[in-house]
DNA sequence: TTGTACGCGTTATCAT
DNA sequence: ATGATAACGCGTACAA
């Protein structure tokens, strides 16, 4: 049996009350020999309060629930772990569920975190996922991050998405002087993807259509392995990283060197494109920024509008720098 | 205030008790009358249980918890993903936590975890840590994962370290012909990375010395481009992914060809591997495999013995299939 | 079927 | 000020 409360209080030869209060600071204050017999018995019979019992009175856990796509995607991966650690970092424990075609639904995962007294829930949505109207009702504090959709209400720390493209568009068309610019997207064009190839449609001459595949590098680089060369542009902006990865993968199987006979840049920037060959240029989104200020919009109630701000690393897939090379352009980060 | 099981059995005219067995069904019957006007009630109320009363009352939470390094190695990251999965397919939430440099010591983890009534952990202890005592005292069960430090007791589900290096080292001698094998090694020698580099130390000439640097794909890219050519071996075997990766990078950087002048197999076989210029040949742990296991040792009360096999697949970086090729050799599982 | 004691920590309330 | 007592939160399971 665990130790409680009351076998500390017993020890320490006081009541549970002063138990309490040694171990919350307060809210009322306690005598330094108290104090000091009540830290006492518990360091001896190693006593740890129980969080559940709390958080049952306290009716707020400590719990930040994290729902987000159980993706192989690094991109995820890596915002993953930056929430958990935003939210670690601010003494709160993340609670993590990942929906998916395998196993729970969106609502499924809502439902489990929503009934374990989370205090709020930072979620990352399927991209062209709708969520259900009922969790919007709820009381316990959302936020979205990367993507929000259509209907939900909540703030939103979305990636950036036109502003990112638009600095690679003119990158490879200012200093690099492509004048035709292709791009790889999703299979949809739902969420930040397809806010990604809106902004390249925008940028690119009318009627231009851009290559398709699914996010997984080995399907960005099936396609591509079959895809005509004559339909190759000498340019191309990859909606993700592992988008890229397999074009590259699939530049070196078919003997296109990449950049002098195709220039690659990618939108996500996570931390896996410096050691590709070559290393890819990128557009790095800021993703711990992005999961600080979910957890900041979550606990400070901070409802934070400024929205992040990518920037460019060139290395060596636009033909900016020799193999090994990384600049970051002064400015780059403003278009 | 949200609904409680009052509130429900008021309005469906019954007890608190008979709620509760509608939603646990049992431990008691209820009749098909009493039932309906429960569910009923749930429902137009919006009625959600309570798992922190549950797990208050219960004792046991459906919470498990896991520890594991805040790395950005897709290695970890993988059998974080697996264990998630894992945990939530057998209907428990999984409590993250991940200790790190940066954030709290494994033993705050701990705490924080032990405190949240979890009813098991999954812990993936940095290597070369130790564990303070208390850890094993506590009346939680613990498994590990991936690694098990000095002292520690618990079951463990350990990659496949020893035959994994052997099945790598013949099948560079034998299907390749390589009579110097290199060996690229972490900074320590504690751990799973320390028994792949004994293993391979007894089965290369006494005396020869394994090349070292950080685990990091910039770490082990660096420390090549410096390195002396004469000092490299015409195969190597890499410690983890990241490295050869990392190496794949310096080879691309230093104009060495790969397989040609330097074959190369990794030993972790992340998914990451299969698209890198060129392709990896790797020795693939079967990180599920092990998630499932360690799972299922907690759950199940399981003491599972059996060693987790790796397979050894053959791609391009060992020189055994042209670019885009991939091959799993019949009976590699087993040496 | 129903009533209710229980699990454990928090805090309002009463006592000193 | 400081300490002690007990009600409370919510679901569970035993006694009635």
């Amino acid at each position: 049996m665990a130790v409680t409360i009351i076998d500390v209080a017993k020890r320490a030869g006081t009541s549970t009350a002063v138990v309490s209060y040694v171990f919350n600071d307060g809210p009322r204050g306690v005598s330094d020999d108290a104090r000091r017999r009540v830290l006492a018995a518990a360091a001896e019979l190693g006593y740890r309060p129980n969080r559940i019992a709390r958080a049952l009175r306290a009716s707020h856990s400590g719990f930040i629930g994290v729902i987000s796509p159980d993706s192989s995607n690094p991109y995820f991966a890596q915002l993953d772990r930056a929430l958990i650690a935003a939210i670690g970092a601010r003494g709160a424990t993340p609670l993590i569920s990942h929906p998916g075609p395998a196993g729970m639904t969106d609502e499924q995962a809502l439902r489990s975190l929503l009934g374990a007294q989370i205090d709020g829930l930072v979620m990352v949505p399927w991209e062209g996922r709708t969520l259900e109207a009922d969790l919007t009702q709820s009381s316990t504090p959302i936020v979205f991050a990367h993507h929000r959709p259509d209907g939900a209400r909540g703030p939103f720390v979305p990636a950036d998405d036109e502003h990112a493209v638009e600095l690679a568009f003119r990158h490879l068309r200012e200093q690099h002087g492509h004048e035709r610019i292709g791009f790889w997207a999703g299979p949809d064009d739902r969420g930040p993807a397809g806010r990604r190839l809106e902004t390249w449609r925008s940028l690119t001459a009318e009627g231009d259509e851009p290559h398709r595949s699914g996010y997984s590098r080995a399907a960005a680089r099936d396609v591509m392995v079959g895809l005509d060369r004559s339909a190759l542009e000498p340019a191309i902006i990859a909606a993700t990283d592992e988008q890229a990865i397999g074009l590259l993968a699939a530049a070196h199987i078919r003997g296109i060197r990449v950049p002098d006979e195709l220039a690659i840049v990618s939108l996500d920037g996570t931390s896996g494109t410096d050691c590709t060959v070559p290393a890819l240029s990128v557009v790095r989104q800021p993703v711990e920024e992005m999961a600080e200020r979910a957890v900041a919009a979550l606990i400070d109630g901070t409802v934070d509008r400024v929205e992040t701000r990518g920037s460019l690393v060139t290395r060596e897939s636009c033909g900016c720098t020799p193999a090994g090379g990384e600049t970051t352009p002064a400015g780059a980060a403003s278009v």
